[in-house]
DNA sequence: TTAATATTTAGACATTCATCTAATTATCTT
DNA sequence: AAGATAATTAGATGAATGTCTAAATATTAA
């Protein structure tokens, strides 16, 4: 559990699970959300998969990555949402 | 915000304020079910403090914490009653 | 199969962080 | 006022973390 907590603990990784609540998307889609480097996006997604929050599907070419929908995912969308919307994210 | 959730991403700070959920303790109460040094503990405690999730106040000699029931405080209650018992905390 | 695009991995670096010891402040007791 | 207890602050240290560049892997397109 550990590992959720660590991984909800960087702004930007709350931000990619706040843009997957909306719709899943490539790494090349978040991407354009951020002004980091590919390497780190890849970086703070391998966090939010190891933590189980997100699940990333190849696609071809592309990787599409996803919300993990299971009782974590349930309740880290409700708490998200309960805390962002006040200064958190950037849009 | 983004200080809440740095204060959540620590296992110690988030044993804390299990502890406190159940009743608001001393320094020297919480220090009892840890063997970090007092000093390590205060260190949390300013951590805790500065998200607004604990309060402290000076009762003589002693300095009794206790979470801060706001809106945050309660939900942060329910995210760690939730997340809690699956195999995080320690009791 | 060669070139181009998408993403990850490896390795390095600077910053943040949890922890400790030692010193300091605050309060209580004698 | 002096000593004892409670807690915090200061300063140091090693580990963890976020970021980058460069290289590697995977897939599509020519």
């Amino acid at each position: 559990m550990d590992s959720v907590f660590k991984a909800l603990s960087d702004k930007n990784r709350r931000q990619i699970l706040t843009l997957l609540k909306k719709q899943d998307m490539t790494v090349g889609e978040i991407q354009k959300h951020f002004k980091i480097t590919p390497a780190s996006l890849s970086h703070h997604l391998d966090i939010l998969k190891r933590a189980d929050l997100v699940v990333a599907e190849r696609e071809g070419q592309f990787i599409k990555y996803s919300l993990n929908i299971s009782v974590f995912g349930e309740v880290t969308k409700i708490f998200l949402n309960f805390f962002n919307n006040h200064q958190d994210g950037k849009e």
